[in-house]
DNA sequence: GTGGTCTAGACCACG
DNA sequence: GTGGTCTAGACCACT
C-alpha cells in the first residue's frame, strides 16, 4: 500500500510518515492495529531499516501512533485527535491560499463558485 | 521591500523569486522595468551575489524576467503571462485541497462561510 | 489491581516493580503476604512471564520482598524500611526539582500556594 | 562546556538537547547566538555527525533553536517561549511527584517546611 | 522477534 | 563551509 515516489523531492521519510497517517485517517489501519515492523518495512521497500524507523519516530512524536519497545508501533487509540490535527493542517494551507488568490484578484464569488463545482472523485492531497 | 526570513525554511533564492515575482504581479515592478543588479541586491539584504544570481536565474526559466547581457534583468514584457500563470498555479493547488477537506467531512458550507471571513490582512503565500 | 499502560514508555516490568512497591506502601500488600505466582499474574494481565520473573526479581534485589524457593515471593516482613527508602527517593528528586524551579524565577510562595492546592486525587508518581 | 556522562543511561543525544537548552536558558546562549556546527561539535566530543545531527534536530522541533541550510543552527530569537516552555515542564513534574509525597503520608507543612529550607547552592536538575 | 541508539561514511542542496 | 538525508551495519534493552 506504501509508494515511494523518487521523483518526489520530499525526503523519503516524510513519504512514508503521510503516507501511513493518510491510510489511518481513511481507516485502512484501524485504532489500535500493529504497523508493520521496522525490519519488514524497510525490507518490502527496499529501504534501510533507519529510514523507516525514522518515519515511525516522527509519527509517535506526532500523536499518530505509540511504540511499545520488543512489540511494536501501534496506530493511536485516541483516533479523533487525528482527524482534528488533520483538520487545523488544512485549514492552516487553505486561508493563506485563499488570501493569495483574493490579492492577484481572484473574486471570493469565483472561489465559492468553483467549490460548488467540485466533485470529491479526483486526485486530492 | 524584499525581507529574508530566516526562519522560513525554504532556501533564500526560492524567497527572492516568489517575492520579485509578486511584486510583479501587484505591479510594484511595471512592466520591462529592470531589477536591481544582482551585485546591488546582494548587498542589499547582506546575501551572497551566487544567491541573488541564482534567483535571477530561475525568474528568467520561468519567464517572470529576460536578461541583456551587459545591461541587466528585466520584468517580461508580457505581464498577462504572469497573473495567468500565477492563477493556474494557484488552482492547482486550491482543488486538490478543498477535495482533501471536503473528504475528511468538512463541508462546503463551511468552506464558503470561511471563505466569506477571510479579509486579505494577513499572511499570504 | 495491577494496570498495564502500552503508552507508558518504561519498560513493563519497571512498571510491574513501582506499582507492587506502591501497594506494598498504602498496605494493600500486608508485611509477610505472598504475591500472586508468576505463571498466575503473567497470565491475568497477558504477559510474558519471563517479564513479571524479571519484575519479581528487581523486587527481591531491593528488599521490597523476598523468595522462598519452591513457594513464592512474599512481602518484606520489614515494612518500615520500604516506607523510609521511598521517602528518600522521593526527596531526593524533591529537593534538586524545587532549586531548578526557584533559579527559573519560581518563588518559593508560588510553590507553597501550588502545594497547597495540590489534592491527591489525580496522577501521581 | 557541554560534557557527556556515559554512566548516564539516556541517550546523548538527549543530553546534548538538555544541556543546550539550559545554556540557552541561563543565558550562556544568547538570543539569535549561533551554535557550533554539527560537524565541529561531534569533532570536540569524539561522537559521530548524526547524534549530533539528532539532537540539533530535536532543538529545532523544540523550538529553541531554529536552522538554516547552509548557514548553521541558531538559538530562537523569542527566548520567553524557552523560559516559559521550561516552567510548564518542571512544574508537570513538580505536581504528581508531591502527589505521591502526600499519598505515603508526608505533609504539606513537611514539605513546605523542606521548601523554606532550601538554597539554591547545590546540586539542581 | 521488537523498537531505539549509535557509528561510519556517503551524497545532496544551499550559501 | 553549512544542515539534511540516506545507507550499512552494529549493539542494546525489552518481550
Amino acid at each position: 500500500m506504501i509508494i515511494i515516489d523518487n521523483m518526489d523531492k520530499r525526503p523519503i521519510y516524510e513519504q512514508i510518515v503521510e503516507k501511513i497517517e493518510h491510510l489511518a485517517l481513511i481507516g485502512y489501519y484501524k485504532s489500535g492495529e500493529q504497523l508493520p515492523s521496522v525490519k519488514q518495512l524497510a525490507c518490502e521497500l527496499s529501504l534501510n531499516p533507519n529510514t523507516i524507523q525514522r518515519a515511525y519516530s516522527e509519527l509517535e512524536r506526532r500523536g499518530t501512533t505509540y511504540s511499545v519497545k520488543g512489540k511494536g508501533s501501534f496506530i493511536t487509540t485516541e483516533p479523533e485527535k487525528l482527524s482534528k490535527r488533520r483538520k487545523e493542517q488544512l485549514f492552516e494551507q487553505f486561508i493563506p491560499l485563499v488570501k493569495s488568490m483574493l490579492v492577484i484578484g481572484i473574486s471570493k464569488n469565483e472561489l465559492i463558485t468553483e467549490i460548488t463545482k467540485i466533485e470529491t472523485g479526483g486526485k486530492a492531497i
